[in-house]
DNA sequence: CGGCGAAGTCAACACTTGTTGGCAAACGCT
DNA sequence: AGCGTTTGCCAACAAGTGTTGACTTCGCCG
C-alpha cells in the first residue's frame, strides 16, 4: 500500500502513543510499534530520527485544563478531579507519561515540565500571590496522580469499581483542602 | 575470593534491590546486578532460578503496620503517613514495587496482594464492619502512593523540599478523612 | 515516454539481553 | 593425601534491540 508522508507519520504516532502507554518507554519497542502501523521499523527512523524522538513526539500534549478564576471558589476541587478523569479517559496521553516516567529520566523531566508549566500557572492564577502556591499545586497533583495510579496502572479493584461521581465526592474535598484550605484543618 | 553460599546469596540480593529500586524491572539486568555484586552473572542464575524468581526475591517485604486499634482516633491519618514515610525512607523495598509495578504485571500483582493483605486487614479492624471498607482503604492508599510518586520518583520539587512535619500536616487530614470521615464532608 | 524524488522494503550491523554448560580452584571430609 | 562437593569463572548460545544503508517501486512532472 501507499500513502501520503504525513498520513503515515500519523499513523506511526498513534501506535507509538499506543505502544508507550501500554508498556511504558524500555518495554515499548521500535519494532512492535513499527508492527502496529503496518510498516517497516525503518520507516519509524526516517520519519523520527530514533526512539527517543519518537518518544517525545508521542508524549506531547495539553492538560486543556480550564481556567479557573470563573468557577465557584469551593468547587474548584471537584471540577479539578472531572477534568482530569475525562484526561486520563479521553486518550492515552497522560498515560504515556506516567508508563514512562517511573523509569525513564527524560519522562520525568517531561511530567515535571508539565507540572511547572501547565498546572501551576492555572493554580497561581486561582491562588493569588502566596509563598506556598508550589507546595498546594504539588499536593493536588501528588492527590491526582496517586489515584490515577491505583485505578488505572495498579488497578486496585475498589478504586476501579468506584463510579466517576464517588470518585469526585472523596477526592474532590482532598483537591480543595489543598488548593483552598489549611493543613490542619477540614474543607 | 571465596564466599560462603548465604554470603554471596545475600550480597547479590542487596544488589538486586538496589538496582530494582533504581532502575525497575525492565532496565535492571542480571549482569548489572552480578557488576555491583562483583560476581559472575551466571551465579545469581545458580542462586535464584532466573530473573523473575531473583525480582520476586528482592521485592519481598513487609509493610510492618502497626495496629490501628491502641491509637487516637482521630491521630491515625498522621501516624499512617509518618510510618510510610519511614518506610519509604527506610529501605528499598517499596521503591522495587513502585518502579517496577508500573510496566511490569507481576510487580503488580505483587503490590495488589500488599494491599488486600497488609494494609486492608489493619484499616478494617480500625473500621469494623462496614461495606465501604474497601474504598477507604484503597482511598488511603492512592494517597500516600501519590505521594510517593511526586516526591521520591517524579522529584517534584515543591514536595522533596518539604519537611516530615509539613507533609504529616498537609497529607495527615487526608488519609484520616478517608478512614473516618465522611465523603462530601470536612476531616 | 523518461527520469527523478519520494515512499517503502530487505538484509544486515553491532550490541545487549537472559540463560546454559563446561571447567578450574578451594574447601571439608576421611 | 585423596576424595567429592561446593563455589566460582569463562565462553558461548539464541533471541531481541536500535539503527543503518542499499535496493525496489510507485507517482508525478516535463
Amino acid at each position: 500500500m501507499r500513502r501520503s508522508s504525513e498520513q503515515t507519520k500519523a499513523t506511526i504516532l498513534a501506535a507509538a502513543r499506543e505502544r508507550f502507554a501500554v508498556d511504558g518507554y524500555e518495554r515499548a519497542t521500535i519494532r512492535s510499534i513499527a508492527a502496529d502501523a503496518a510498516i517497516d521499523p525503518s520507516m519509524v527512523m526516517r520519519y523520527f530520527g530514533n526512539k527517543e524522538k519518537l518518544f517525545a513526539a508521542a508524549a506531547e500534549f495539553d492538560l486543556q485544563l480550564p481556567r479557573l478564576a470563573g468557577l465557584d471558589r469551593d468547587d474548584v476541587g471537584a471540577r479539578l478531579v472531572e477534568h482530569f478523569l475525562d484526561r486520563w479517559e479521553g486518550d492515552e496521553a497522560l498515560m504515556v507519561l506516567l508508563r514512562s516516567a517511573v523509569t525513564n529520566a527524560e519522562a520525568a523531566h517531561r511530567m515535571r515540565a508539565i507540572f511547572a508549566e501547565q498546572l501551576r500557572p492555572v493554580t497561581d492564577e486561582f491562588l493569588g500571590e502566596r509563598d506556598d502556591g508550589g507546595q498546594r499545586a504539588a499536593l493536588a497533583a501528588s492527590q491526582i496522580l496517586g489515584l490515577a495510579l491505583a485505578r488505572y496502572v495498579l488497578r486496585f479493584d475498589p478504586v476501579v469499581a468506584m463510579s466517576r461521581a464517588e470518585l469526585v465526592a472523596w477526592v474532590g474535598p482532598t483537591v480543595q483542602r489543598y488548593l483552598a484550605g489549611r493543613p490542619e484543618a477540614s474543607v
